[in-house]
DNA sequence: AATATAAACGGACCGCAGTCCGTTTATAAC
DNA sequence: GTTATAAACGGACTGCGGTCCGTTTATATT
């Protein structure tokens, strides 16, 4: 005696919602553009006032003054709104690590590419940690976002061109587990770890994965 | 404007749940143990018609006939509640690797060990994995759970034995990650990946570990 | 300017986890 | 048996994410 509640793939019902910064394409129309920009500007100022864990999307409509259904309508869900805000930050990130200069980026040994870009991913999460987690709430995906995706193939790249032939996607898949915000963000702020020990550890961690062949 | 919304450290309120699986200890009201039984077995039995994604916690209180007040108090959680159904099984796993019999249990050589707990760990994941997904959603600790503490420790002890003296706990804390639930799962449903696949890398990355010193 | 229409809007509504607090009851003490 | 009391109970209530659907409006077309 159960109601099957089949999972929602898509939360926004017919039309995909549009949640990305950008204007997104030139046919919009005047009031949704304005509506994006508002429901953008409340969001950051709730989140500075609250934290990010503290917006609630009823809180946010009303902020921007628009209804809930429009917020709904913009962003998909609450992870989509927190991804969206994230957007800037992680388009940065990726910029550096695909073209960016050494050793993140092309142009360094694969090894200290791998070690920078754990380094450096550490880094990001500790600053943009709190829209990380929130916007990692989705029920399912989560691992199969575009931007994971992205850093997943970045690394079983950078993997190969060190030599590690044996199941480079799957090793790609447990190093960026190391990575994840949540991990991060509790062993930093339950366990008072030091930003430095992890990165410490991450290179250590690369390391014998390259070299124990 | 934000309501404060402090973190729930303990969600029970005031006394802690009772949420074991065992009678625990001996002054109990015979009504309480009553009534956890019945939730146990409505639990089960709900589980096997709907899944352990389709339960709710309403449902679970009318088919077992009590008020949903009390199956709070019983499991505090629903993710407690998860957890209470995993014990037997989350036990039997534990006394497995410190007690039972090699590769896994003590005898072996430590990188032996250390590829028979992942291989052992994927292939109860892939059995109770459902439950021990829905164990996972609680709102903070989930890495502070005693079972996951302990196969942090065990880890960490292997990987000592095994001569990984570079910060033991924070690799075991990464290769934990490795194995977490929702990560396995992910891969076997939604790339159709070969469990033996997932145990043939973990293998690779654990002998990788121990052996790039 | 009038009209058509697809898009956007808004807020009532739903289901669920978790809480509160007045009521009931098992148990022990006498 | 009576009484005291701590424990357990139950269900109305809250807050939140997310949905539905009738209404409004921007824009293109004539």
């Amino acid at each position: 005696m159960c109601r099957v509640s089949l999972i929602p793939i898509r939360p926004g019902g017919q039309g995909g919602p549009r949640n990305s910064a950008q204007p997104a394409a030139d046919t919009e129309r005047r009031d949704a553009a304005r509506n994006r920009e508002l429901l953008l500007r409340a969001a950051r100022g709730l989140i500075e006032e609250c934290g990010a864990a503290g917006l609630t999307m009823a809180a946010l409509a009303q902020r921007a003054g628009v209804g809930k259904g429009t917020v709904f309508r913009r962003f998909g869900s609450r992870a989509g709104l927190m991804m969206t805000l994230l957007s800037d930050a992680e388009a940065a990130f990726q910029g550096r690590f695909m073209f960016g200069p050494p050793p993140l980026g092309p142009g360094a040994e694969p090894l200290e590419r791998l070690i920078a870009f754990g380094v450096e991913r550490i880094a990001w999460v500790l600053e943009f940690g709190e829209l990380a987690r929130a916007a990692e709430e989705s029920p399912y995906n989560r691992f199969d976002v575009p931007a994971a995706v992205l850093w997943r193939r970045h690394l079983e790249m950078l993997l190969r061109e060190a030599g590690v032939t044996a199941d480079p996607w799957l090793m790609a898949a447990s190093l960026s587990a190391t990575l994840e915000p949540e991990r991060l963000l509790h062993a930093v702020e339950a366990h008072n770890l030091a930003p430095e020990r992890l990165a410490g550890s991450w290179r250590d961690l690369v390391t014998r994965v390259v070299r124990g062949a």
